[in-house]
DNA sequence: TCTTTACCTGAACCATTATTCAGACGGGAA
DNA sequence: TTCCCGTCTGAATAATGGTTCAGGTAAAGA
């Protein structure tokens, strides 16, 4: 053990408030329907019962999983009629995604 | 119902394996005590037992969440003597950080 | 060699999360 | 109003993930 290492580093350790919250963002992240759901809306707005269609799976297990993205302000949403429409909700979204194909390229 | 936008949208969403791959990136950014390991590696290099002490936790469970860090390659790892001390593994990994704190202060 | 320190691993337990189902709500059309 | 369609919600079950404990390996020193 090596004390004097620890004493240094203990101030730059992220606050758990903060490191709370950015795990609840990457969370909203960690999920493979998700993320299909993410690269659908990257192309265009869709209502619910397109996103079901587009990426396979029920519309109530979509509806779970917007809710999901909505509480991490990933996307917006409007209603029209009887639709709701849905898409991405800023442009740090579309950074993000590079960053992270290009680290997943990296063999 | 609209067919078309379904079908237009088809081929943009991201393949089941793509998803996957990204999903167990961001599941290893998705723990409040990871994310603070990273921010202390950040800072300086270090062996297990000082980040254990750093962000207060047991070096068995550290041990097991630097597993899931190393299994996406987000940290490095060199032994020295009965030390092992972890880094982080590029710089993708910084440029991601300022991206969601970024986003994390929008309000 | 025996001991100690640092680290890793597997299994058990507990907590969190995803999926499905059933039903409710809300808007539009008949 | 009544019905239908699109969407949301809550509860139950199934799956996943984190922590702890006990034990096991590897390196350094006595």
């Amino acid at each position: 053990m090596h004390i004097d290492n620890v004493r240094q580093v203990q101030p730059e350790v992220l606050s758990t408030e903060k490191a709370q919250r950015m795990a609840e963002f990457f969370s909203a992240l960690s999920d493979p329907h998700r993320l299909k759901l993410l690269s659908a809306l990257a192309h265009q707005e869709l209502c619910v019962c397109d996103l079901a269609a587009a990426v396979k799976m029920g519309e109530s297990a979509v509806s779970h999983q917007l809710r999901v993205l909505r509480s991490q302000r990933l996307v917006k949403y409007r209603r029209q009629g009887r639709n709701v429409y849905y898409s991405l909700a800023d442009s740090h979204i579309a950074a993000l995604y590079r960053e992270v194909a290009e680290h997943l390229e990296e063999s």
